[in-house]
RNA sequence: CGGGGUGUAGCGUAGCCCGGUCAUCGCGCCUGCUUUGGGAGCAGGAGGUCGCAGGUUCGAAUCCUGCCACCCCGACCA
């Protein structure tokens, strides 16, 4: 078995730590819930942000850069915010060292700051205390920035990938002249993460609008993606905030319209994380390890040699080579492996355990007939072709794969997606299979937060897409007009 | 912070109840030869303050006390 794998077991975190932890994406904590991601697993996080920026730019946005450290006086201004984050909030008292005399270094109590900063969690109060200065009318507006930062949110209970005391993530911060243009901005943008979430990722999402429970601290509505992961838990992977006027006001953003009347400027925010990455993993792997979508794939194809002797790998190199080059012509990321020290069958193994979509293997067998072995990571398919026009084969296998593993996911879902229409029946189905349940519900807070208490489950969201339909609150019976969407989740 | 569990080599572990050739085994690592179309074989070798600090004892990985770290469950959460 390989390293990582010698002990799977049934509990899906532990299968998790195995796997990526052990095996490639991070290991070891410097500080309590915080992660160490490798090289491998930090391209795919480069992949993820490079395709993101692009969507930001495409659709106006640029990037820009804010302080670490925030004063807690601005922390403090947005009142639901600091309530939101103040049990989370890293702080910073002192900002020098001393060795004490038995050369032990302690802070040196002297140097205790006047005013104590907090590590960032999320960096509205500071954009915002920031942003009065550059709004005065409203030719300055909209004003359109993103930034990629690590922030810090000091959780009682951290998981690898899924909720790290520090994580890395882009936060949009935008700035309008009118509602209308805010609430489109905060819509436009949950469009991005769905459409990156299921076109890049290959996971499919359901979008729609938080419930006041769960909404975020200081926005006035926070739409989301939510993405069903394989042990039947909900993913809250990218949000989309509507700010209203709260941060303007908290900060006294003001600016003057065409027709010279003093208004507060409307807010967005929005922002995905590390976490997508285990959305990614924790959607498509298998007991072999990753499977990565093309798309997003550090390595694409993977070729590996087969060869007996010094002249055989020559020969082999050769050739592997040759198609390597025309791969890459076509835009296709390529690794070609000669390493000596691992024979195939472990280098098959490994690039398994990696998520590699496709692996080409060359021997002797191949020199001899013009052919090539290609596999596929999501079926692990193998077959033998024939060498001519590789590229164009391997360019349609990895559009094939790509759509596969969505398809995969898809129908996962779909399987995993219930209606019910009594509380029975919805503790049934939360217990015992998990998934998506879809259920009417009287709208109100303290039935969600009884839901939430007896059974875990909680909304994910309203989506959007469903249709109004006539219904009783599977808990209290009182009309409802839509269903919601509940699950556990992370 | 509450409840439960675990700490033995790089990783995974046996031993602990019942103290004394007990530091076990597998993977990995190093050297040599043979191998190479699915995680190689044989031979030899290196590697451990048994989480830390006290205590009990002639003697502690094993018993006791305290501390620390990690994992799981809850509260909290992207």
């Amino acid at each position: 078995m390989a390293k990582g794998l010698t002990k799977r077991s049934e509990n899906y975190s532990q299968w998790y730590n195995e796997l990526v932890v052990k095996a490639d994406l991070a290991e070891n904590s410097a500080v309590r819930g915080s992660m160490v991601i490798k090289p491998y697993g930090f391209s795919i996080w480069e992949k993820m942000q490079a395709t993101l920026d692009k969507m930001f730019k495409d659709t106006g946005h640029s990037n820009a850069y804010f302080p670490l450290f925030i004063p807690k006086s601005f922390f403090s201004k947005e009142a639901s915010h600091v309530d939101g984050f103040a049990k989370e909030c890293a702080v910073v008292t002192h900002y020098r060292l001393k060795n004490d005399g038995n050369n032990n270094i302690v802070v040196d109590e002297k140097a205790k700051l006047e005013e104590e900063l907090i590590v960032r969690p999320t960096s509205e109060t500071i954009i915002w205390n920031t942003y009065k200065n550059w709004i005065q009318s409203y030719r300055d507006l909209p004003i359109l920035v993103n930034q990629w930062a690590n922030v810090v949110r000091w959780e009682m209970r951290t998981r690898l990938f899924l909720r790290t005391a520090e994580f890395l993530w882009q936060e949009g911060h935008t700035a309008h002249a009118t509602k209308q243009e805010a609430l489109d901005e905060t819509e436009q943008m949950i469009n991005v993460y769905a459409e990156f979430a299921e076109k890049w990722m290959a996971v499919p999402v359901i979008k729609g609008a938080k419930s006041e429970n769960e909404r975020f601290a200081g926005a006035l509505e926070t739409y989301a993606i939510e993405a069903l992961m394989q042990d039947g838990k909900a993913l809250q992977a990218g949000t989309s905030h509507f700010l209203g006027q709260n941060f303007a006001k908290a900060f006294d953003v003001k600016f003057t319209d065409k027709e010279g009347k003093l208004d507060y400027v409307w807010a967005t925010s929005w922002g995905v994380s590390t976490r997508l990455m285990g959305a990614l993993i924790m959607a498509h792997s298998d007991d072999l390890g990753l499977v990565l979508p093309p798309k997003l794939a550090p390595i694409q194809v993977v070729i590996v040699p087969i060869y007996k002797g010094e002249e055989q790998l020559v020969q082999i190199s050769e050739k592997a080579n040759q198609i390597k080059k025309k791969l890459q012509d076509k835009g296709i990321s390529v690794k070609f492996d000669d390493r000596d020290t691992h024979k195939p069958g472990f280098k098959f193994a490994e690039y398994e355990l990696k998520g590699v979509p496709v692996r080409i293997a060359i021997g002797p067998r191949d020199l001899e007939n013009g052919t090539l072995e290609i596999a596929r990571r999501d079926t692990l398919e193998k077959e033998s072709r024939a060498q001519d026009s590789v590229e164009d084969y391997v360019i349609t296998l990895l559009d094939d794969i790509q759509e596969n593993i969505y398809i995969k996911a898809s129908d996962f879902r779909k399987e995993n997606t219930c209606k019910v229409d009594t509380y029975a029946q919805f503790k049934d189905v939360i217990e015992n299979k998990g998934g998506f349940v879809l259920a009417h519900w009287d709208g109100t807070v303290e039935t969600e937060q009884k839901i939430k208490d007896e059974t875990k489950a909680t909304i994910r969201c309203i989506p959007f897409s469903f249709e109004e339909e006539e219904g009783k609150c599977i808990y209290t019976g009182k009309p409802s007009k839509r269903r919601a969407l509940f699950a556990k989740a992370y």
